[in-house]
DNA sequence: ATATTAAACGTAAATATAACGTTTATTTTT
DNA sequence: AAAAATAAACGTTATATTTACGTTTAATAT
């Protein structure tokens, strides 16, 4: 039957359906100096070029949604594997002045560190802003930002995806530092350090980084298996606030 | 701006984009027999005409996507104001051989009961179906389904959704057996009432339903300004399972 | 009166959370 | 070599929540 429909033009089998164009717009976050931070661009195409936005780009007739989502960060970052998931689609009728135009906003996970935004970005004018210094976005950007930022905090009460903006391998002050630049609050070191080394998800490596302190912090590593557990079951990650 | 671009063919304007066909289809949940039930629909156009499938409609050219969504059920039911949300977009290009359809999914709580499903859903061939008995739908619709569980339990976990799947007026034990459907176990009685009464979101009416016992059970209402503060703050339905 | 039964009420142990104080391992300073 | 400094690690106690049960009550039916 699919052969069948094949050699038909879509107007045939739908007489009634428009078509409307299709975006994916990512909102990536990092954290950086102990801050929740977005990754924004300078767009560079007509309507609106010299704007701050998010990244994106039209879906192609030939091209799963999801996969136009991971070549957009694949392009961006030189990563694959990235954490992302959809986060809404965005589809009033004039959300777009240059036409109606749908956006499925995808939101990403990315530890800010080393060497990992790809040249590529550099060539772009890409910069990570701060969520307290977001400038105007183009569109509706700024409302898929916070969107995005309301997702985040309820992923992450009830899901370990905290770990997503860590290295591989991490101090317990790094993972909290984390979680206070997520939900943009104080929490208590004792209590913290309790209820995640009782949630099963770390792996004490033995050896200390020395970069911050004399006495040097503990390295752990994520339990892959309970993560997934975790992200699946979920674990709750409120702190005291 | 706006005016000078509105004149402007969207292909001028974004020359690389192509137009997709979209569409929205929801996913209807309400609770009989104690059992999670979803609607389905005998579907009346080619392809696959006959065979059971969601509600869908495509999105008008002039349409809001959520205004499509919301169409759609008023069509169905008569009602407006039901709960209803945005779930998912489905956007694989093989998910319809008729053609490239996206698909956005939303989700719906309705209360099964007395005369809510209009007229117009009785000359559909529509029937309510529990989630242990689901056939074989139409496209992607099975996953759609699927997804859509998925989604309610986790939100009736931590957010008072069941609320939405009962009339105005109910006792304890149908608000019980709704959250044993929804979960699909059993309940301790006495825990369920004491976290329930707890969380403030009840008001009691100071009178019985006789339909279910001797005795009668009292009738509450939603608090539905509590119901909003822990909609947005988050709650703890969990009762040991 | 007595039995019946769904609904309502009660209690105690175990676990988790919240709010604090103290000790340790290392480097820097004297 | 001892003392000071300090981030990191460890500990305690009160309160609240969760879990797992046992008991009583309000109405109808016998």
């Amino acid at each position: 039957m699919k052969s069948e429909l094949k050699n038909l033009s879509k107007e045939q089998i739908y007489p009634s359906a428009e078509g409307l164009l299709v975006a994916v717009d990512s909102i990536i976050f990092g954290v950086r100096d102990n801050q929740l931070n977005v990754l924004l661009f300078e767009r560079e195409v007509e309507p609106l070029a010299g704007n701050w936005s998010l990244v994106g780009s039209f879906v192609k007739k030939n091209e799963d949604v999801e996969k136009a989502a991971s070549r957009i960060l694949k392009t961006l970052t030189g990563l694959e594997n990235l954490f992302m998931e959809q986060l809404y689609t965005f589809g009033n009728v004039n959300r777009d002045p240059g036409g109606r135009v749908l956006s499925i906003a995808y939101w990403s996970l990315i530890r800010i560190d080393q060497n990992n935004l790809k040249v590529s970005v550099k060539n772009h004018k890409a910069k990570w802003v701060p969520l307290n210094k977001l400038p105007k976005l183009i569109l509706d950007h700024n409302e898929m930002v916070k969107k995005a930022i309301k997702h985040l905090r309820e992923q992450a009460r009830f899901h370990p995806v905290g770990f997503e903006l860590l290295p591989k391998e991490f101090t317990l002050v790094q993972l909290k530092l984390v979680y206070e630049a997520i939900f943009d609050v104080r929490i208590d070191d004792r209590n913290f350090r309790k209820k995640i080394l009782n949630s099963g998800l770390l792996t004490g490596l033995n050896k200390k980084d020395m970069s911050t302190s004399k006495k040097g912090s503990f390295l752990y590593s994520l339990n892959e298996e309970r993560y997934r557990l975790l992200q699946q079951r979920g674990y709750n990650f409120d702190f005291g606030f």
